[in-house]
DNA sequence: TAGAACGTTTAAAACATTCTAAACGTTTTA
DNA sequence: TAAAACGTTTAGAATGTTTTAAACGTTCTA
């Protein structure tokens, strides 16, 4: 941090949010400092402003590139990658808890489905019905995942 | 794991999931592993189901416990404490997302709102812009949040 | 074409989390 | 009352994650 400002102490606050989710600082902060700026920022830039490596920062910025929370732009009189925040954090977040969440859930179905094969005829009954239960349970759950974006759009869309 | 049967691989398989949540693997273990058994079972027998230290056990349950997840249940002719699972996963999930994603958001938005304190009259207008945005998706989300029981119900309840 | 300007990769340092084994304090049993 | 049976705490070992610093390979510039 060179400057002592708001945006610095806001891209602060970002990391810290990103933390609490399990994520890491560093994307939290690239993120965080990125959705505040005007103008899209160099990797160079966002290394010196956030005071870490420009690997880690080159690392992070990859993944942000992958969930599609930033995108690069040519910027005119530089070579270097600039980027800007995809400032619609909602559309982000939805794609996160899709890629995230749903694809482990689809996992979590298919696992208990094995077990179930695993189950009939040898156990007592009662493994299998639990297990059934489990799998409405994460059936529902996709369900309302699947949802999401029109319940979310439903409340302040 | 002394016995290879299905629901020590199941014990395992509920490790793999806690851990994709990321909590930890042990949490998963013991919980998968009263979740399936017909009996509430001792801290040692966890211990020794599940090839982990008492103390790990001890811990964790501990936290399961506080999350509602387990209870501890006297069994006649034992002095040992004996858990058993709250198989009301839905529940135990919803509160779960009350005490941690819903009280975050609320720390959020004390944030933003100290931050929009500090933008007043000082910085350009556009940052207030944008955290006045932040504060409203922040406020939408803990309002999805409080209807989520509502909508899981609506869903296979 | 030599060297500067970049972004990426990599090895290891720094740090955080999870887990174990043993010590410990209670409570119960004999 | 001595010893056994417990659950908890603790120090540190094991493991996993994040970050840095430097080496590296390109691409561009002069």
């Amino acid at each position: 941090m060179t400057k002592p400002s708001i945006e610095n102490d806001f891209a602060r606050f970002a990391g810290q949010v990103a933390e609490s989710l399990s994520f890491n600082k560093s994307i939290g902060q690239i993120y965080g400092l990125l959705y505040t700026s005007p103008d899209p920022i160099s990797l160079d830039e966002i290394a010196t402003q956030l005071m870490m490596s420009k690997g880690n920062a080159s690392i992070n910025l990859r993944i942000l590139e992958e969930w599609g929370a930033v995108r690069p732009v040519s910027v005119s009189g530089s070579r270097r990658d600039h980027y800007e925040a995809n400032r619609n954090i909602k559309e982000v977040a939805m794609r996160r808890v899709e890629d995230g969440f749903s694809k482990r859930l689809e996992w979590v179905e298919r696992e208990l489905d094995r077990f179930l094969e695993q189950s009939k005829g040898s156990t007592d009954p009662k493994i299998r019905k639990q297990l059934e239960e489990l799998k409405s349970l994460a059936e529902n759950a996709r369900r309302v995942m699947k949802m999401l974006p029109k319940i979310a759009g439903f409340f302040g869309g």
